[in-house]
DNA sequence: TACATTTGTTAGACTAGTCTAACTTTATTA
DNA sequence: TAATAAAGTTAGACTAGTCTAACAAATGTA
């Protein structure tokens, strides 16, 4: 049986290894910082997970997911953006609110509950920020999706996710009424401060940094 | 904050205090066993919380809950009680399944989880077992309610509660189509060994033994 | 009231998870 | 390629929560 800890360490290196297209590995101090622990802290936690079998690491080099440790790590992830859709759909948490509360209801042991959730929500493959929910097998919803910041000119774009979920963004998209579904056309991409001319929902323009336009993903 | 530990020490001894009638206190020993620690352990953990001002606690003395215990215990209970109820209408646990999973889910930390929880169950005053939920401001709802042993014999009554929460018990009351709101009524007690004979929703009647009578709360 | 039993406490040890400070290895770059 | 910087590890210490073994206090009983 996995700790809590544990968990969030494995968490933690899935996250990691997927952000950059076949990345596929961590450093000591990505996760460290990714958990809010110190180096030393990651280190040590590091080796007791090698031990287990759940990561494959030698000291001094990179760290990657053991098969074990991909399934629990999916298993997790899969609990975690349930319970984000079920505080979204069911409790009506705003989409900056679930993160907090998913990130404990995550550890909750019961592999009825997870399903019986899964279930209660109709089985739903996306979560609130659009994010595949990993099936019981550990199988995941693919959708192709590109960066906003990557789209062409003139063609209407569907928001599929968000891939900055911090709650300043968030709240920024809801104030622009940009949630998952928004339609989005690029009107014209300014290359003085590469920048951008978007129109919303065909309703109204606004002008939004690239930093911006790379963290919403559209299709 | 409190850590999961203490919480369910707190919770503990609020269990202790309010099972039989006016008692108000704990032992150690009692606490212990409740938790499935040893007296040693569980002392040192009072002397923790008499420093944080839940507990009144004088070495080799009785243990009750300070006005800010109870108050944490209750949010606890409440907590529980809400979830349990949570397993058992909307994702169809049977009540003998929900206490395991509830005691992990009562830590979560998010007082508008719970909040929100509530009321998306249009704000139940029982729990499966019959056990009323403390409200927000930690009120309880009361019933007046009988041991089934001590009911008169001949007036039909209805389950309000089971006293005895083991599944054991539960998946027995099951067995004999037993559930919170089953019309009961005693159709004689047999004094050779204490036993009674009940008939069951008007349907059949079975013979129960005295333990089994202590266990079920009727009005 | 004295002895025995039950109840509760203390001391010392252990594990999980964390930290700081010092050190080592690997990577970067002048 | 040698110096510097960045990344990672080790050693030692701390806290929370637990245990066992020995002891002390309170209670029950003859
Ligand atoms: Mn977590
Ligand atoms: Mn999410
Ligand atoms: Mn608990
Ligand atoms: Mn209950």
């Amino acid at each position: 049986m996995l700790s809590h800890t544990e968990e969030n360490y494995l968490k933690a290196l899935l996250k990691i290894s997927t952000q950059n297209e076949g990345k596929d590995e961590a450093g000591t101090n990505e996760m460290a910082a990714n958990l809010g622990v110190k180096p030393a802290t990651a280190t040590d936690m590091l080796k007791k997970l090698k031990e287990k079998g759940l990561v494959d690491y030698e000291k001094y080099g990179k760290i990657t997911l053991s098969a074990e440790g991909k399934k629990n790590a999916l298993a997790i992830l899969r609990k975690h953006r349930l319970w984000e859709t079920f505080l979204s759909k069911k409790l009506d948490f705003s989409w900056d609110e679930v993160h907090e509360v998913a990130e404990q209801l995550e550890h909750i042991k019961s592999e009825k509950l997870v399903d019986k959730l899964e279930e209660f929500l109709n089985f739903p493959e996306f979560d609130p920020h659009g994010d595949p929910i990993p099936k019981a097998n550990g199988e995941i919803p693919v959708i192709k999706n590109t960066l906003l910041a990557a789209a062409d000119v003139g063609t209407l774009y569907k928001v599929t996710a968000v891939k900055d979920t911090s709650s300043v963004f968030l709240k920024y998209l809801e104030k622009l009424n940009i949630n998952i579904g928004t339609k989005i056309k690029v009107i014209e991409k300014i290359s003085f401060d590469d920048s951008f001319v978007i129109e919303v929902n065909e309703e109204f323009k606004t002008n939004i940094s690239l930093k911006f336009a790379k963290s919403l993903l559209v299709n």
